[in-house]
DNA sequence: TTTCGACCGTACGCTTTCGTACAATATTTT
DNA sequence: AAAATATTGTACGAAAGCGTACGGTCGAAA
């Protein structure tokens, strides 16, 4: 395998954070919440947008807007966490290398959750790192501020944790996706885990990209995304896949989509795309 | 691929759990324990014997000692959990199905951990079932019971959030051996990881049953084991194999082995065998 | 002691994926 | 506009593993 290119063109890089107050959430959550306050300014990341008006007080203060740009590293392998993110678009991975040259993502974070699981749980490091994979914008803050808002709250502190068991879930099916299923299978499982938590339809990856994540060869998602091509699920540019038929791609993943989702929208109340 | 052969001959599935009390547990967690507490009965399941004597006192009246039966149902997916278990010997494995004959297992519970991870962070179900794969005994108790003991003790709940967090980890790794790996690197670990949590170095497995957990075929595993058996590492009988070189395994295992246990060593204390 | 089923060793053709390579095209830089 | 670079399409032999099958052997039950 060639050693990790890392010079990937991304054009969602450039947009930067700007324009991240004027981004819209559909979720429901974030309606109830409007009403609950309807001055409150709400981010559009699940978590935060589903909090009650008292648990996402005691975080206000503390959010910083941030663009979360392509490669930045989020968490480093057991070295303390800083810092925790809410991403509102874009994409972080989580990654476990048992040796340098041996990664393999695990599970993958977007708008519906946030970085910093084990801060949650009560810990501050873990063996993964994890990095922007997609840019996109968001909000973080200091893991201590977030300890001290879960110390305050029970409540948040057991949403966040119900979160965690959704990612669980989802590493647990990235496991068995790892093991009994082929490439095509794989990256449409993918890339419906990546349009769920972008903008739009039109998915900002190269084919290396996504090998990168599937831990294949690129030539290989190449061929892979013939195929669901073939079948009118996706149409790609150079350096862009676009969701065309997303039951279709449900289909084509063969059961490997929708328990983990099933589970996020069970503990947290996050849906997906339909 | 046949359909699962569930008759598997398995030898320690007659002992049952007579003989629990009489086990040696040689962590020095058990030792500084029984020096707080003389008269108190410790079980070897490391989380229980790791305990501060108060909360250990929260939960004794609750434990109940049980023997592990080959293939007891011990979570169902979907459905709620009644039950949590605390095992002293054989393997209880954690299973995430994506269709019916689609199966995988994701993680493995021995004297080091427990079950019930979701009662843990504050749910009653979970999507995975597990059942016991290698018969042995433990203690379990009821879920609820257990809820109640952690709304009392803030370090207990903490210290089996720990736990939870270094499956986790486990959880990680299996999906970059199924990902990453080849049969008898993933054949390596897994034995390592079964002899962790078994007495002594005779682990009575059949190559079916481990092609089960590994998702491979059973020749497949029949090749593997002949391959570590020429580098003088396990030697193998009918229904058996035993751990020659545990050093030797982890070098074959190429990485895959030991960042998991890693993180059980620091989270929760426990140490694998040497 | 014999019988029978469980378990293991081995083989063969097939499929998937790999590693590698090279050319063609799109985009960016000079 | 030309050059450099990034990205994609395609190919080919090699390797790993699969599905299947069959015979041999061990151990438990009759």
């Amino acid at each position: 395998m060639p050693r990790v290119v890392w010079t990937i063109h991304h054009p969602q890089s450039d947009t930067g954070a700007d324009d991240w107050e004027t981004s819209v959430c559909s979720c429901p959550y974030r309606e109830k919440a409007m009403a609950r306050s309807p001055s409150r300014r709400i981010p559009s990341n699940h978590l935060l947008s589903a909090l009650s008006t008292a648990d996402f007080t005691l975080l206000q203060a503390h959010l910083i807007p941030v663009g979360l740009e392509l490669r930045r590293s989020v968490e480093r392998a057991n070295k303390p966490i800083r810092h925790v993110y809410f991403p509102e678009d874009g994409i972080i991975s989580v990654v476990a290398a048992s040796t340098r040259d041996r990664q393999s993502e695990v599970g993958l974070i977007g708008r519906e959750g946030m970085t910093g699981i084990n801060v949650v749980m009560g810990n501050d490091r873990s063996p993964h790192l994890s990095y922007v994979q997609v840019a996109g914008r968001g909000q973080y803050m200091k893991a201590d501020s977030l300890r001290q808002a879960m110390k305050e709250s029970a409540s948040m502190r057991e949403y966040f944790l119900h979160f965690a068991q959704a990612f669980m879930v989802q590493t647990a099916h990235t496991a068995v996706a790892n093991g009994r299923a082929n490439i095509e299978e794989r990256l449409a499982r993918w890339l419906l885990m990546a349009h769920d938590r972008l903008d739009g339809d039109e998915l900002p990856l190269t084919h290396e990209f996504v090998a990168l994540m599937l831990n294949v060869r690129r030539a290989g998602v190449t061929v892979a995304l013939h195929g669901l091509n073939r079948k009118g699920l996706v149409s790609a540019k150079r350096g862009q896949i676009v969701v065309l038929n997303r039951a279709g791609l449900e289909t084509a993943a063969n059961g490997l989509y929708g328990i983990p989702e099933a589970e996020y929208r069970r503990l947290t109340g996050w849906r997906t795309k339909r």
